[in-house]
DNA sequence: TATGCTGATGACAGCAACTGACATCAGTCC
DNA sequence: GGACTGATGTCAGTTGCTGTCATCAGCATA
């Protein structure tokens, strides 16, 4: 489990390659092995063989190391937007978007059930998430808008779609059962239907 | 305003009153003044003729200060999602009370808006303020299903009142006119209920 | 080959948020 | 009057985070 110092290797150019992922990784193990407020950022770095100071450059604050990927999903999301067919309505633009991204978490339910799990025992991880997810809806906002969608529907449909995400994934998290995600988010879809009608 | 450092008065007991208050108003003013991070918590102390210990005392971190007051709109909520007739639905109901909520914040417009000022400008408090609203979800999904809500409609219908009540909130602090907050509750309501329905 | 630039890192000092432990002392209860 | 309580002060210490300067491999270019 990789506790060892990785030091120096001759052969290979001055440091070690990928600080950055090394940082990740131990940060991830040590968050889970002894929680994250029990972890100091220069005993991350020393599992990462770098001083603390190389963390602090590679991320802004010590929960940062925890959601750095999450661009990468922001992206994809806002692609899925841009690229959906013209005659397809917001909310189902949006949610096709974030069955799509489910469908990436649906690969690596493991992985997400550990880093939830640090998160969820954690309240700065939880407040460091959600704005996170704000940022997505207002990425998902800004992607509808420019499919000509006005702004009061633009900023609902997509505050509606991480609503369902959130309830989605937390389900999907918390059940046993091998019911996929993208799925879910389509059972959610349909019950925040039944439910804004009035039911 | 209020510069002035509160001595001692040998009238009135060891120690002035209110001191949570003085902290509480101080913290807004220097906030507002030269911005939340440039502000120390030793200066906010000293301005309420305090220490800094106190202040820990008092507030669990240097952002709680902002948002200490939010218990008594949960509360406020709760109650009136509990007390609401049983034959109204849950959407009905949630909204009914955001719009109660609204109506008490609509007497302190100028208020919200300078406290929403310090809250936008900094990145820290916005993740603070998030976590406030998602507790506030956790609650409006817990007293819905005390009314006997599924849990997944408990949820999503709390998610979607929140969703709303952001949205509506921003609005109403942005324009310049002079609709008031629960007006634009129910009109975001509207809209959400004609984006959802596929429009 | 020499020279200089760049980019990632280390080393170190320092600030400010937050905590734990103990002291102080007005008011209150018995 | 003596014990107790509760809000506060004092002080030392840990840790997250930043500014600054030094180091040095690799690369480009003369």
């Amino acid at each position: 489990m990789s506790g060892a110092v990785i030091k120096y290797d001759l052969c290979m150019g001055r440091w070690q390659p990928n600080a950055r992922g090394r940082l990740e990784q131990a940060a991830l193990e040590l968050y889970g092995e002894r929680g994250f407020e029990q972890t100091t950022v220069a005993e991350i770095a020393k599992r990462a063989g770098l001083t603390e100071r190389t963390f602090f450059r590679h991320f802004a604050d010590k929960r940062e190391v925890l959601f750095a990927g999450g661009v990468m999903l922001e992206d994809l999301l806002v692609r899925a937007i841009a690229d959906a067919p013209d005659s397809t309505t917001p909310i189902e633009a949006t949610i096709a978007a974030l069955e799509g991204a489910g469908a990436l978490l649906q690969e690596r339910r493991e992985r997400s059930r550990q880093r939830q799990a640090v998160i969820d025992a954690n309240a700065e991880l939880r407040e460091r998430e959600l704005i996170k997810l704000a940022t997505l809806a207002s990425a998902l906002a800004g992607a509808l808008r420019r499919r000509g969608v006005t702004d009061l529907a633009a900023s609902l449909t997509a505050e509606a779609g991480i609503a369902i995400f959130k309830v989605a994934f937390e389900r999907w998290i918390k059940e046993t059962n091998e019911k996929e995600l993208p799925q879910i988010i389509r059972e959610s879809l349909d019950e925040l239907k039944a439910v804004t009608a009035g039911k």
